[in-house]
DNA sequence: GGCCATCAAACTGCATGCAATTGCGGCGCC
DNA sequence: GGCGCCGCAATTGCATGCAGTTTGATGGCC
């Protein structure tokens, strides 16, 4: 066990980054969909742990945007708006910008193999499922912005990444992963060749086609979450509680 | 009180969050200093709680990068290296070019009172103490980003601004906030025109001023963290502790 | 048949208690 | 006099317990 030990940033201890990452990777393979549950006993019990530990878990979840917690009422994985998916994206193209440009024409032999590995085994994961190759791709991204051994960028990279995994859970058709590979390949091309220029306008193009190809449109039905569309006509309500529906059927 | 509620992002509950504005807001203060510590026992009295919400609370502001916590020590305000801090800027840069992209000819009529008067409010505020117009000139920032409505921009705006106040309490020599107020002004009033070119020149003007007035240089002796200093020279270090000087007299 | 009140189970909010680890002051040794 | 070692106080890591809230189901009433 290489014991990669816990970044320095966050991550407060042991057992509760631990759950995190689970249920992170959980998210993010869509084995638990946008709306799950995530009830403290049950995460305690499933982890062997406590329910303050699950608890503690989940406020981190929370922090990074991938859980939601209302008071007194059971976690549940977060469902963006269609608005918020787009901001996601809009600020992942900035962020990662700045990753490439950091990065372009800085990159060592050894980090310029990692990465084309990490691609090939995305090519491999292609028969796969889409979990995995959604996974992989999402990961592509981090290790360039660790690359940059840029702890804060890292965090805001994979955080907002996730985010975006997330949304195409939720707006997504099954799409296909082919072209993102190849764009993948020419990105770390650019970079080796250190064109900054061509490689920030790869990435932007990158990002802006799987953005794309995911938010086609705001797809009021299948964006799934009756409380988000019907968010715009509650803006008249005063109160603090913004919407009291009559028993509304919930998923789950 | 205006009850402004809990945002839906993060903040689990209530006196969690009570208790993160609290630290927050002292620690851009400058109230608490980077390397002050933060014991459980000592906040939970301070705040009337008890130590299972003030770890909460360390945790979500480790989360957001305020607090260092490490297994078993004591709880530390941040102490970002001169390195965290410039690629903090450079990612606050993106972002609120974001913002202001987002916002150029979009303001309401209210809106722009609403950002002269807290203009107005730094204003009157430069007869006091230090601590305060930077809180104030902070507070330009989000407020500006609330104003999108993005709630994701929002939080990753006021995280990156709240590290900056953390940078300028560490590097920053006692500075000059004019400038930065007429720049706020030059800000609105493009804003206001639409001119989103310009406004997108002036922040990223104004930010880069802001950063080269507080990072001039690497000021190893005034970075006053050992540790940091001596980062680079730990990287051979494989062990999972990084370094382990013998009683280095650390500040407090 | 549909609607509302009532109640129990489920769940969260929080405090406290115990074990484990660390930090530090004093002691002995060189 | 300085350096290293040891033991105690301080502090964290975590589990459990109790109180308050929400959920949703059952039964009565219109």
């Amino acid at each position: 066990m290489p014991a990669r030990a816990t970044s320095k940033t966050s991550e407060s201890s042991d057992k509760v980054s631990v759950i995190c990452r689970a249920l992170r990777r959980a998210i993010i393979e869509q084995a638990l969909e946008p709306g799950a549950k995530l009830p403290e006993d049950s995460l305690g019990e499933r982890f062997g742990v406590s329910r303050t530990i699950a608890r503690h878990a989940l406020g981190q979840l929370a922090a990074e945007g991938l859980v939601e917690l209302r008071r007194n009422r059971i976690a549940v994985v977060a469902t963006p708006s269609w608005k918020e998916a787009r901001d996601a994206f809009d600020i992942r193209i900035q962020l990662e910008g700045l990753v490439v440009r950091q990065l372009a024409g800085k990159l060592t032999g050894s980090q310029i193999s990692e990465l084309n590995d990490h691609v090939d085994a995305e090519d491999r994961a292609r028969g796969g499922t889409d979990a995995v190759s959604i996974r992989l791709a999402t990961e592509f991204h981090i290790l360039l912005a660790q690359m940059t051994s840029s702890p804060i960028l890292v965090r805001y990279v994979s955080e907002v990444a996730y985010r975006c995994c997330l949304t195409l859970s939720l707006y997504s058709r099954p799409h296909s992963t082919e072209c993102a590979i190849n764009e993948h390949r020419a990105i770390i091309a650019a970079l080796a060749k250190g064109d900054e220029a061509k490689v920030m306008e790869l990435m932007h193009h990158h990002l802006d086609s799987v953005a794309n190809r995911a938010l086609v449109a705001p797809t009021p039905q299948r964006g799934r979450d009756l409380l988000d569309i019907l968010a715009p006509y509650a803006d008249e309500v005063t109160s603090d509680r913004v919407v009291k529906l009559p028993k509304v059927a919930r998923r789950g």
